[in-house]
DNA sequence: CATGAATGAGTGTTCATTCAT
DNA sequence: AATGAATGAACACTCATTCAT
């Protein structure tokens, strides 16, 4: 692939992206995308095997990123340098998902049509829970159980910023981050009060 | 409508709820439905205008059930009680999402194609974040803006279930709760500790 | 069949013309009709074999009336009395078309679905254009072949009540008529002049 | 589009107005069309929205040929000279007539079921008729309303060519335009004699 | 005599994917 | 490397007709 194929794949997952923004997984036409991207469908299976291979494209390349953004979430501690530390893990979270919100919701649906898409949804999903299972586990109050407590915190995290951005919920993003580090330093870490 | 009709617009309910619940929203088909209800085509739309008013129909069902729900939640209190009567309270969530879940779901994404149930779902968002906002607002700690808290609680309850339920984390339902409540407790109502 | 049953035949008959008229031939239904008749669709079925059944008598009944005008055309006379016969025979018209307009253009379509109501239509035509050939005949001009003249004739009787009271051209119907039994009495009937 | 989707688009068009022609509106199916084409459902989606606006396509195109035909008919003498324009002029009605006919009966109808459709052959109506009762009221007999006569005179032409062309009357196309010419003129254009 | 309920073949339309150029 | 065109399986919905009560 030269530097041609490159720009037109490149362009293809852009569109790709911002249709999956726009109208969502499910009514993601492959005509949408390469009308986004000024080709055509021939085009688009030069470099695709199917839709979901784009989808699935994009969802590596999120689940990279969200894994970055997950490991990022150094040991937390009890006190208020605690809130603090989520303050900070909860801002890049927030870029984050600005950017791949479309895509990691395409694949926490639990009727995902494509396996393979499935299939890197559940490993994503076990990889970031397992990340604040351990997290949890050094500094949450005793009686909350990290096994459950991890998806837990995903759940909440996730659908947070959510509803905010799609219920067009009228709020100052500072603010936001830093209710939510309360609520869960709170909730998840604040070990045994 | 007499009787024989009722059944079969109860039948054609049900088979459309599990519908609903196997396949998910958009995979599911009148064809599917039909099937399960042991009736025709010709029946469905005997009884329902179109696929969405089926759901529509479930959706309004869905609705009263979780409100009664939520507004089951009454002044939490900020010691040990608190944490019980969140227990109780998050017993009866655990029901009726078993019962309504891929209902609630239906409309709980953003990109639902029909205009009806959108509107359902923007009400109900709205009724239940009031409820909840009420009461955080009576109970939470003092540096949490409850405008916030209420939509990211109801995001971590809501998605909580649904992952356990559908990611088929291997847990007890005793214990999944008890943790919750004491997440939410700490989170969202213990007041200023 | 009894009192009660005449009378609901009546009823059906009569809410099929009104649909008829309301939607035109291919855009009646018989949902339609049972609703106008306040009837079921069961009891439709007792009465007539199937929908193009209860056209069919509609057409009978048209025919009849229809006939019995044309039949009522005497001898036309090449003068100004001849104009004055029209005049009474287009009245006559007139009224007919009000009333069987729908049913008669049913079968003057060219693809009517049923063979039988096709051949009710054949039947009328021919009968039509053989009363309306001879009285062109006795008194039209010579170089005008009363073959063709008759159908012609018919079509512009037939059309034009058609099209003024369809297209809802606002028309005296005193004028209207004057003014055909002018082009009538001098394009068909008054001799060589 | 290029050539190809030119060539395609034509047979659809050659098929749609085959298949009108045959079945008429109200009995053409996509699928005969397609079948008639030789192509397929997707690509008949390709090139028109729906069935209609095949319908409509074609209807245009027979707007533009009707419009021509009867702009064609200039002032008409009132003597023998009349006749002969009149004989002329529907000489090349009857070739309109027998290309488009199928489409003109298409709108002539009172009930048709595209609001689009209807408004062709509303706006189609107006715009013949204008022609006529200009040509009418400069040559007509002083007591006929041009008003009247004009959509008599196109309710005679259009539906006598629809007869003899629909009911098969064995009849010879010279003979049969030269008594319509004769009727027409004495009728219409004749002056006061 | 009447009816509410059920039926299923038929029809229009969409859209992911393939193909010839 | 790119593309316009073609495809057909899949799906929602309609409506004349039949049937059990």
């Amino acid at each position: 692939m030269r530097a041609r194929g490159k720009r037109t794949m490149a362009k293809l997952l852009d569109a790709g992206m911002a249709v999956l923004a726009e109208r969502g997984y499910h009514a993601t036409r492959v005509d949408d995308i390469v009308r986004g991207a000024r080709t055509s469908h021939g085009t688009f299976y030069l470099y695709f095997a199917d839709k979901e291979d784009l989808v699935r494209t994009l969802a590596e390349e999120c689940v990279d990123e969200i894994n970055a953004t997950v490991g990022d979430l150094g040991v937390v501690a009890t006190g208020a340098e605690g809130r603090e530390q989520l303050r900070v893990w909860l801002q890049r979270w927030s870029e984050t998902y600005r950017r791949y919100g479309p895509v990691l919701r395409a694949w926490m649906e639990d009727h995902v049509p494509d396996p393979g898409l499935a299939e890197i949804g559940a490993k994503a999903f076990a990889d970031i829970t397992a990340t604040l299972r351990a997290r949890i586990a050094e500094a949450g109050p005793s009686h909350v159980d990290p096994e459950l407590a991890a998806p837990a915190l995903l759940a909440m995290i996730e659908r947070t910023f959510y509803y905010v951005l799609s219920r067009g919920i009228p709020v100052d993003d500072e603010a936001l981050i830093d209710s939510m580090a309360t609520m869960i330093h709170r909730g998840f870490f604040a070990g045994d009060s």
